[in-house]
DNA sequence: ATGACTCCCAGTGGGAGA
């Protein structure tokens, strides 16, 4: 069974990218963020004939998640229930037996600003929510755009982000509670190539001199670990013309 | 170097992203 995360920048544009990627990549469930569709506008003809159902909770502009499986999807949540917020950053759904979450975590601006303090709320709402999930689904993953580089090996500069938002100590310590709940990162069980990211700026030719972050994960809980095979990045659709400023993570389970 | 690119909604500019 293979799972994939991944921030598309705009599904409108990107569609055409992600329909061929899935060609080449039949994962059997994929989480999107950043779809910026309403859910009126959600290309599910075209999925639907890729083989997936979806499903969405999008808005105008910005945010928008969806889950795409290959089978239905039950039990569907969206958002962090309990937590009042207008922007749709969580789709969670059961498929193959696994309680699988996708989550656009907010990009936070800068330490010190009402968008960073939003962001830590945001993630101890998903936190504490996590936590009665993983008690009633412990066969769980938690993947999406986490906007946080865990570590400095997560970094291409470590001097230059230091300090700076998705690198700072608080973004990190929250990373490191999610973990406490009884999570792993799937990409850190395995051997990886030396600066490895999954983002990269659309400016300053950051890809071609790869000068980028690790910022997207899949987290799989504690009872799923054994049975995880492989965690990798494709940087490939990042070569694509128009590229999303994101690669997709794939996880690879044993069952 | 307070930049650089790309998206969106807008409407020939500006906010947001990371």
């Amino acid at each position: 069974m293979q799972l994939a995360t991944w921030n598309v920048n705009s599904l409108a544009v990107r569609l055409p990218q992600l329909l061929s990627w899935l060609e080449s990549h039949p994962v059997d469930a994929i989480v999107l963020q950043e779809t910026k569709l309403v859910d009126e506008r959600f290309p599910h003809a075209a999925i639907e004939a890729a083989g997936y159902t979806a499903q969405c909770f999008g808005q105008k502009t910005y945010n928008g998640v969806a889950l795409l499986t290959r089978g239905a999807a039950s039990d569907v949540v969206r958002n962090i229930p309990g937590f009042d917020d207008a922007q749709t950053r969580v789709i969670t759904g059961h498929y193959g037996g696994l309680r699988v979450i996708g989550a656009y975590f907010p990009n936070g601006e800068a330490p010190g600003s009402d968008k960073f303090a939003y962001k830590l709320r945001w993630i101890e709402a998903l936190r504490e929510w996590l936590r009665s999930e993983l008690a009633a689904h412990p066969e769980l993953v938690l993947m999406g755009d986490f906007n946080i580089a865990p570590e400095d090996r997560d970094v291409h500069d470590p001097l230059a982000w230091a300090g700076q938002i998705l690198c700072t100590d608080e973004e990190r310590a929250h990373f490191r509670a999610l973990l406490e709940l009884g999570l792993v990162d799937a990409f850190r069980l395995f051997e990886q190539p030396p600066k490895t990211w999954s983002w990269w700026d659309y400016r300053n030719l950051a890809f071609r001199r790869n000068q980028g972050l690790r910022i997207d994960h899949i987290l799989v809980s504690d009872a799923l670990k054994p049975s995880v095979q492989a965690c990798t990045i494709d940087k490939q659709p990042r070569k694509n013309p128009r590229p999303s400023d994101h690669a997709p993570v794939l996880v690879t389970l044993g069952r």
